[in-house]
DNA sequence: CGCACTAGTTATAAAACTAGTGCGGTGCTTTATT
């Protein structure tokens, strides 16, 4: 088949990117994969395009409402008007109408959540499929244990089809979240593509400091020194809110970026920073997935991220125009503590989940066993799904188990700022990756990390003014 | 868990201490009955 004249006929493209061509061969030949590509790889096109040759509905399960819709507008805009998103965005009337339009459709965006409904499910599993994409496949590794185990009910959907093919798509998966792809998606013999996950443009530095006064003295002067774009990553709401209040005489633009904020205001702020009307974003792990900017210059750590997992991902988000960026993380002792706190908080303690258990069998509902055993929101759904499938007593192990993975991931982090051999080496290690010839700016732990690339001058200053001048001219003209 | 903060205490008051309290991330879903 050709598939150069389909690229170019349905989506205007000459040539693949790098990785595309292989994963979309693998796809229409119904092998299964793990398909792991650098963000702005053009990971929608390993599915739009190969679903134009294969019979039947594309599955997309995507984690976040907000996706969702993003890429029903760019397939909308692309001329498909066989596309919906099952997710409650849309009023019941509306998703009622789709399930029974269902089979009409190319392509279905559905989040996890919904497909654990079982009048869904069973209306996805009568139509005919072409294939199954899990987009942001980490997402089942990352959140399926201790915070969405609808992520984990994937794999029971899954059981009841046909020997069905599954794409998974990630930008990032280390040893530890490929396995989990691969044991919550049934794969047993999945291809992975995969290519280096190294960096060379982005330097990495960490550096303790000895109290929070340090820390914000630090970024204060970072901030005035050095432009942006730039994220910088706080352990809490508070903080977010607190830093952008700090800052906003100090930089061009700053907004905070956090889940208490509006989904509306969340837009906003994303827009604004994607336009360049802001160069700072002061943000939780809230932000960044599905956000698609090539020019971030710096992201900024000024906490302890929980996983290196998770580090990666967020650092990640500098430099994918390929420029040289910067990477700094900055912590206290005290941040350990922390961050070990809000991992562990919403695993419940074995005393609790006796309670709750106890407290279901008196018949009370979840709710109330809830409320009764001191269990959290995000507690109670865990335990409804492993109370489901296993007995109190494997609940309590699973749990506990939890318990010592999640330490032994923060204890990886640990290591990992407390090191004193290369940073990028160690976590290229974790990607099951070696370190091919140094690059000239590694790490802190390898040499000073230079920031001239990133600092603000005269020049900085004199084309920052002429551009304001430029944008106020263009707005008084219409 | 451990820090930051507050209210109350105490040798006429003031500053310093203590005990108690609050805080700490990620997102999906909410559609029944007349």
């Amino acid at each position: 088949m050709n598939l150069q004249q389909v690229l170019k006929n349905k989506f205007g493209f000459e040539t693949f990117r790098p990785g595309q061509e292989e994963v979309i061969r693998d796809v229409l030949r119904k092998q299964s994969q793990i398909a792991i590509l650098p963000t702005g790889s053009g990971k929608s096109l390993c599915f739009q395009l190969p679903a134009y040759l294969i019979e039947g509905t594309v599955v997309i399960i995507s984690p976040l409402v907000a996706l969702m819709e993003d890429q029903v507008a760019i397939l909308k805009q692309q001329g498909e008007k066989r596309v919906a998103a099952l997710n409650s965005f849309h009023t019941y009337q509306e998703r009622e109408r789709m399930i029974q339009q269902l089979h009409h459709y190319k392509f279905i965006f559905i989040s996890p959540e919904m497909l654990a409904v079982p009048k869904v499910a069973e209306k996805i599993r009568s139509i005919r499929l072409a294939f199954i994409v899990v987009d942001e496949a980490h997402c089942i590794s990352q959140w399926g244990f201790d915070f969405r185990p609808d992520y984990l009910r994937i794999s029971e959907f899954l059981r009841t089809l046909y020997e069905p093919t599954i794409l998974a798509l990630t930008a990032t998966a280390d040893r530890q979240v490929i396995q989990d792809i691969r044991d919550y998606l049934n794969l047993t013999n999945p291809v992975l593509h995969k290519h280096s996950l190294d960096r060379p443009n982005l330097s990495y530095a960490i550096y303790e400091m000895t109290s929070e006064e340090e820390k914000t003295a630090w970024l204060l002067k970072r901030l005035t020194e050095t432009s942006g774009p730039g994220i910088i990553y706080v352990a809490s709401r508070k903080r977010a809110d607190e830093l952008a209040v700090l800052l906003k005489d100090k930089v061009r633009g700053v907004a905070s970026y956090h889940a208490g904020i509006e989904q509306e205001d969340r837009a906003f702020v994303q827009d604004q920073f994607l336009n360049g009307e802001l160069e700072w974003i002061c943000a939780t792990n809230a932000f960044g997935m599905g956000i698609h900017k090539d020019d971030v210059r710096q992201v900024i750590h000024e906490h302890i991220p929980a996983t290196i997992a998770n580090y990666v991902q967020e650092v990640g988000r500098a430099g994918r125009d390929g420029k040289t960026s910067v990477t700094t993380l900055i912590y206290t002792k005290d941040d350990i503590q922390k961050t070990r706190f809000i991992m562990q908080e919403d695993l419940p303690s074995d005393e609790a989940i006796r309670y709750f258990a106890s407290s279901l069998k008196a018949n009370n509902s979840i709710q109330e066993a809830a409320l009764l055993s001191g269990v959290s929101e995000t507690g109670k759904r865990i335990l409804q799904y492993y109370l489901e499938r296993f007995s109190v007593a494997d609940t309590i192990q699973h749990i506990q188990t939890q318990r010592r993975e999640k330490e032994g991931k923060l204890q990886q982090m640990i290591d990992l700022v407390q090191s004193d051999t290369c940073i990028r080496e160690r976590i290229l290690s974790l990607f099951g990756e070696e370190i091919t010839g140094n690059p000239s700016i590694c790490c802190s732990t390898c040499h000073e990390v230079p920031i001239e690339s990133i600092r603000f001058t005269k020049d900085t200053q004199e084309k920052r003014e002429w551009e304001d001048w430029f944008t106020r001219l263009t707005q008084l003209l219409g």
